[in-house]
DNA sequence: TAATAGAACTCTGAATACAGAGTTCTATAT
DNA sequence: ATATAGAACTCTGTATTCAGAGTTCTATTA
């Protein structure tokens, strides 16, 4: 009786085929998105394309290209610190609330975890990210405030980015899932201060360990500067 | 030597012009929003009006109607809450910033201040709501994370809505400025305590006066319950 | 050889055309 | 008078076409 309306509509897959390539890194930093060969390569015509790139544009993942056509969005650090100042307060805030109901779904924290900690055994960088993301979708789901999530769509879609970038060398920090299990814990105690300081911190960590990986190959992958047009 | 690109897109004047007609009560609750019709009105062709709509649904302003087409989504208490919820927090986040901030703007504090004053005076309700808006841009703007007012468009253009409907009824709580205006002395104080929980304190104050205002003309106004088909 | 006019090309935004899903209307049968 | 088959209509999503802005290439000239 929930979903009824399927969408078949060509211009969310292809914005799904977008997205997915560019977490993928299946596109260079300087590579210029054309919409025409995009529709070849998947098969449609340039409309639901061009709806899908704008769609991408509005959420800050693409930029217009000085010369012609759309680019991916250059991260750099400071960008980085920004989305992670509003993702640690709208984390703590959905952490608080979580704190505070009383759902069911809570049973299902332990899985998560289990999850994530099996995602970083198993060594793929998609997997962790998609347990990352999974974890922190179930806190937002928790709230009880479905605005949460719905805001936070747009920071994981350029969040997955970088973590993919960051996460591909190095090794994974694993004390995340501890942190993890330690927020869960505060909220299945029900104390909303300490749930909501964890998460709090949590991003904050999290944020500087991408801020360090960043600085370190910052000369080959990162490349915040915009070229100025000569 | 900044805008450079001016923007003559069509689709942005559509938005523009939807959104406007939109939060000037344009459109009945129940007024289904047709592609060919806009785009007579606006004198263009279906194409640029179909992506304005695709922009305007993605931000959670529209929403597929069960038969056919799409229309105003509705706002009930409860969604409006969990928006005020969001906007509470970040409105903190803002506040906390700007009073940690050393920017030069701050000067232009009281010139707002007094202009919203000023349009209270005035009595119409679209320049209150301007003014309400820019107050709050101008405290992001000053918090130094732009990422900030950019996540907050989605929000205000669905609040200048309810604003909108809830004012045009009833007088305006006039106490709104001398809030604004202790808010603004906490940041220039350089207090980021103070300022925050001020800052949080007025959103829920404003959520408090909407949830009322709408909970009076409920039946005529907020239908809330989603006819279901039958 | 270096600079430059302009031809050819690339790519986008917007308009128009087309096909299909779902709705409403109408006429017939009970 | 009411129910219903199906014709006609509405409106959307997608494809195709068109026009223009900006870029790159080329050939001519100083």
């Amino acid at each position: 009786m929930t979903p009824l309306i399927a969408s078949p509509r060509l211009v969310d897959q292809v914005y799904e085929a977008i997205l997915s390539a560019i977490t993928n890194g299946r596109f260079d930093d300087d590579r210029r998105l054309i919409q025409e060969d995009i529709a070849i390569e998947l098969g449609v015509s340039r409309q639901p394309v061009q709806q899908a790139l704008l769609l991408l544009r509005s959420q800050g993942l693409l930029r217009e290209a000085p010369g012609r056509g759309l680019m991916l969005a250059p991260f750099d650090v400071v960008h980085m610190r920004h989305l992670y100042e509003i993702r640690g307060t709208l984390d703590g805030l959905a952490t608080r609330k979580a704190a505070q109901s009383s759902s069911d779904l809570i049973k299902e924290g332990p899985e998560w975890i289990a999850k994530g900690r099996a995602a970083i055994k198993g060594g793929s960088v998609a997997d962790m990210i998609a347990a990352d993301l999974d974890f922190h979708l179930f806190l937002y789901k928790l709230s009880g405030n479905p605005l949460i999530a719905e805001s936070s769509v747009t920071h994981w879609s350029y969040l997955r980015r970088v973590m993919a970038e960051v996460l591909m060398r190095g090794e994974t920090p694993r004390e995340i899932w501890d942190q993890h299990e330690a927020i869960l814990n505060a909220v299945v105690a029900r104390d909303p201060d300490t749930a909501e300081r964890l998460a709090t911190m949590h991003i904050s960590h999290a944020a500087d360990i991408l801020a360090e990986r960043m600085a370190d190959d910052n000369k080959e992958n990162f490349t915040a500067e915009s070229k100025l047009p000569t």
